[in-house]
DNA sequence: CATGAATGAGCATTCATTCAT
DNA sequence: CATGAATGAATGCTCATTCAT
């Protein structure tokens, strides 16, 4: 396993022009997506920087002169995916008069909807974390332990509240509907009976009542 | 194309040591479990021959007195696994005067159990599939598709009884109860605070309760 | 199995420099000729693509610029050979005035001229035919046999108006004829006190005379 | 290339049950045999020590007991076929009452059966000489080197006597008929609607013919 | 920006050979 | 004699990365 020591080719962070947000749509932005494409057919490990150029329709040696790296490319389609899901806390967060349950379920609802709308990403998201090395690994870590402590309070808030079931901890049911959430990468497939929003309605479902009270 | 054209190792299928049968543990068995122990430690895309051969202190061309290939490493492990998991469904199944939703909780909390304490073996079934090629990679998928009819089953026939929600679309209410089970491997810890019988009660509780009639 | 799916080096077919036209000198070609010097050396098994890579002063790596497989390399030399080849039967074939055995002589002439001329080539394409897999092997059969059967026919009709003992089968025949020519590669050695030019009269009259009618 | 200094297993050279001679078929001759049919079927480099012992129904490292290297194979059979040569050799050289041109054709008919007769041998005998390494090489050049001689002389002979034509070098014209006797190995195909003798006969013609004063 | 030749380290796999049992 | 596990060197091939043009 390999050392990295993050100089990244560029001080400033990069600004990947993500979701709705139209802009005109910037080389780098490109790159990306092409390594999107690529990683989440094969694999980030399997797939090679050749497989990206010619995703792009360049040469391998061209790409040299976006990335630094073939990490630096899974090192922004982090950045790009974490961006996205922060914005989902936030607004989850933002949205006013909600009891705690009602809050999970918005964010259980939104985040799904997002990962089947953006399968390809999500997938490496999930996949390939160990393939990223040093401080970024430890980063993603520590970004993705924010997002656990956000559920975990929402659950116990509830349970507090008793709108959820307090025999359980709240960090293993945080789990759980990770799981929820998480594991639609695996199984969904668009176009195949299932409608998103049908899958999303279902999953927060499932995650409100295998948290909920039983009163 | 000349490759792999017979003079196969053995004709006749490897047989494991699995479980818990205490037998003269053989060098197969040996070769396996380094394979396990190797491929849960960096994927098996990333993880070499040479990995392999080290954990078993032996010399990378030594270890192909056992393989013919890399993947048979993967197949093995894959075999095991599945003999494992098979007889944790006999079992379930064998198991008389069970309601359905009983009936479910008990294939959880196995299953749960199984996977807590074999994280390593798991974590590949889960991860590597798609390393699997051609016929192999076919057969795992139709295995798991019987699983998965397995507990469609189940949810179905708990509905039917009036014992399980009947909203929720049986086959999604499968995927989420299978992403219960499985992505513990994911983010379980041995010695991390939680026992493993307190997660498989757990996981069984969320399960329960996300598919159950809850008025 | 998954081998060689496309995403081939170049779609269209390469021509390589052959012969006399001088052109400048394309990297392609010195590929070529390298292994033609190495496996005329030690035979196309024995030799390996390290070897081939230093006659050209580059990486073993580096080669795989300009090949896929150690097989090509192998088939672009027979492709050369094969150009070459053709182009003395059609020069034949395109000659005037010749009765049968006259053109008998007249391509036994060349064909020893060319093979002691390219020794190295034609050792090659004589010694290693059976390295060649697959397609590319009936290819060079089939193109063969065409060669066969154009000597075949020429010493027919020599029989048939009497220029030839036509005791013997004419497939017979055309073998020994062949061997006359293709033998040379075995045991012509440049400057080993015989000229090209007598030993292809000689070759020539031998084979003739071989098929000549004796009374 | 690798070096390698004869140190015979057996100081005393082997004698091995060669040509009609019946005698009990020693353990040692299995071995060649089975070779033979090894190294005819796919050359000597790409032959494995695996391969002939395949053949033999026994394992790599039992062959061990027999051999030393896999090249002590190569050098039996190198063996072997000499000693069948040599008494074509001698019996063609007892042959009382012969001209010149009859001794060389009841030579090239000789040896053009047994070729046919023992297409493996020669196949081997005539394909991978230049695997044999060091001293072994060098030997077994030498003796061609006196076949060519025992050859070359007969066809001064005849030309002296005025039974061939005088204008072609002796040593060339060998060549042609040895061609003529060799190559057979290349195209012959038992059971392909030619008989042996038949062939012998084409081949005895074409030699002669080949070397005859054309008068 | 882009090209494409070159690097160099690494990888899966093969195989002749050895040797304790 | 035979086995089969082990060796160790080599081989074909891949690929991230560099760089002169």
């Amino acid at each position: 396993v390999p050392t990295r020591t993050g100089r990244g080719k560029d001080a400033t962070a990069r600004k990947f022009t993500t979701g709705d947000r139209r802009q005109p749509r910037s080389r780098d932005d490109e790159v990306v997506e092409a390594a999107i494409k690529v990683f989440s057919r094969s694999g980030y490990a399997a797939a090679t920087v050749q497989d990206v150029a010619n995703e792009l329709g360049i040469l391998k040696g061209s790409l040299y002169h976006y990335i630094e790296t073939k990490e630096d490319l899974l090192v922004w389609i982090f950045e790009q995916v974490h961006a996205d899901v922060d914005e989902i806390i936030q607004e989850v967060s933002a949205t006013e008069d909600l009891d705690p349950t009602e809050r999970i379920a918005l964010y259980v609802r939104k985040q799904v909807l997002y990962n089947l709308t953006h399968l390809d990403r999500i997938s490496i998201y999930h996949h390939d974390l160990d393939a990223l090395t040093g401080e970024r690994h430890k980063q993603v870590v520590a970004l993705r332990r924010q997002h656990h402590r956000f559920l975990t309070d929402l659950i116990r808030d509830a349970q507090s509240k008793g709108l959820a079931d307090s025999s359980g901890d709240p960090h293993l049911l945080a789990n759980c509907v990770f799981a929820t959430i998480i594991w639609t990468y695996r199984w969904y497939r668009p176009g195949g009976g299932f409608g998103r929003e049908a899958v999303a309605d279902t999953c927060a479902a499932f995650a409100l009542n295998g948290i909920a009270s039983t009163r």
